[in-house]
DNA sequence: GCATCAAACAAAGA
DNA sequence: CTCTTTGTTTGATG
């Protein structure tokens, strides 16, 4: 369950040590997580040079020279792992890239994760990427004002909007415990009742939390490119079913909502 | 995804074995699918004995005495089960009616189903039966001059009448593939555009593909009162993309319409 | 008022 | 919620 922190991190890293090698080859095991025939998904990739690797929601781009894009959705608990030169690659691999310098990478997902292959000129019709809302991340784009039309005229659950991908990209089930937590809303509050000060306390705890988070280099359960932790430990809320709340000793709750566990103080979140 | 043949079927069945029962109790898991606070649905439908079970479009009608009625919209994929006395309920199930010979009645929604309780002399003001359109099953009252009418003056696709159940009541999104395909008529087709001898194909297509549905049972993959699946295996192109066409051998197509997806032989169909 | 479109909702499958 | 798919109703908008 990697989130926007994590694939952010990730993206980073693949941005340091990706740029300018030559895909040479790629092995596919598991020939569902792509989004064509493994020859033309090869034919694709193959002889390109990687360029910058970026990150938005929770998606990483990958852009290759002559133009194209490799585009990765870790899905629940997938992971990629950058493999040196010499060194070998780990048992579990679904696809996996070879680079001319000998270096690669592995894509492991434990549930459905995607790696699509986009040819030139093609990436504005790669609906999953193309569809995806503001990003948090994103000082220009994700703004008050923006964010504050989302909500406009929306009477659903504050929770499903968040986890949207098609409306803020990047948000899981894991990140938002915490951010409704720091928001004060019940994640079954009806956006119509949220008053401005909630709207803009949840829109700064969302920038909050995941900033945080990329600092400590994401949850320290996920893993990075080269297999090490994150350093975030401790949720406030989330995951800690009758433990005190940190506010005000409330027992918190784990609640069914929808088909998702949220986790909450019933006397902070209202 | 029961359309008017599948709860046809399972009315008549109901009609069969339902009618002199006493409903003694009524539990419900899944209050979200009531019309009504789970006291006040309880109240009126308990110690009341059951009498004719009939349908129309979507909606099973049961009536009760004295007078109330219980209605059932299985939306997409819900189940109704008759237990005679002494059979165990399946696992799962949102709201079950016991009656006072010990047997039972369990309704499992998959997605999205009503089961609806109204008091007596208030069924015409239960706004979704009986804002209901044309029964396609009832010659008085599905004519051609009827359904010509109701073709006059509306510009809009021919698909989204189809579909309306305030226009004509019980036709998805899988009966409507074939009755398209039998009048020839692609989904887009705006109703203006269509032809008087096109109007009476898509007439005839209609009474004629629900009839025969239902001398089958209806569709195999849907299930009857007693869990048995109909016998109607074989659409000629809904469902079958990248089949020949019956017709003309053209292969068959999958597109977008709206937010619903359809089948067409792109020859066959204009 | 009507046509059209988007949104929301109780889940399972890949 | 990773994303899609499925059907129906309701409410906003032109």
């Amino acid at each position: 369950m990697p989130e926007l922190p994590e694939i952010h991190c990730l993206a980073e890293q693949m941005n340091h040590v990706l740029p300018g090698k030559t895909i040479a080859a790629v092995s596919v095991r598991q020939p569902k997580c792509l989004n064509l025939p493994v020859p033309e998904f090869t034919r694709v990739l193959v002889k390109r040079r990687v360029g910058p690797v970026t990150s938005r929601g929770k998606w990483v781009f990958v852009s290759l020279r002559p133009e194209a894009h490799f585009l990765l959705n870790l899905g629940m608990g997938g992971e990629v792992r950058y493999h040196a030169p010499g060194e070998s690659l780990p048992e579990k691999w679904q696809v996996a890239l070879s680079f001319a310098d000998k270096s690669s990478l592995s894509l492991a997902f434990w549930w459905f994760g995607y790696a699509h292959a986009v040819p030139g000129g093609a990436l504005a019709s790669h609906h999953m990427t193309a569809s995806l809302g503001l990003d948090p991340l994103n000082d220009g784009e994700f703004t008050y004002p923006r964010f504050s039309d989302l909500l406009r005229g929306r009477k659903g659950a504050v929770k499903s909007l968040l986890l949207d991908q098609t409306k803020i990209a990047g948000i899981g089930n894991v990140y938002i415990q915490d951010i409704l937590f720091h928001a004060g809303l019940h994640p079954h509050r009806r956006i119509p009742e949220i008053t401005e000060p909630e709207r803009k306390r949840l829109f700064a705890a969302l920038r909050k939390d995941l900033r945080a988070a990329i600092r400590l280099g994401g949850l320290e359960y996920e893993r990075d490119l080269y297999g090490r932790r994150g350093r975030l430990k401790d949720f406030l809320v989330g995951y800690r079913e009758g433990s005190p709340c940190p506010t005000c000793g409330t027992t918190v709750e784990k609640i069914k909502t929808g088909s998702t566990a949220s986790y909450i103080c019933p006397h902070c979140q209202t």
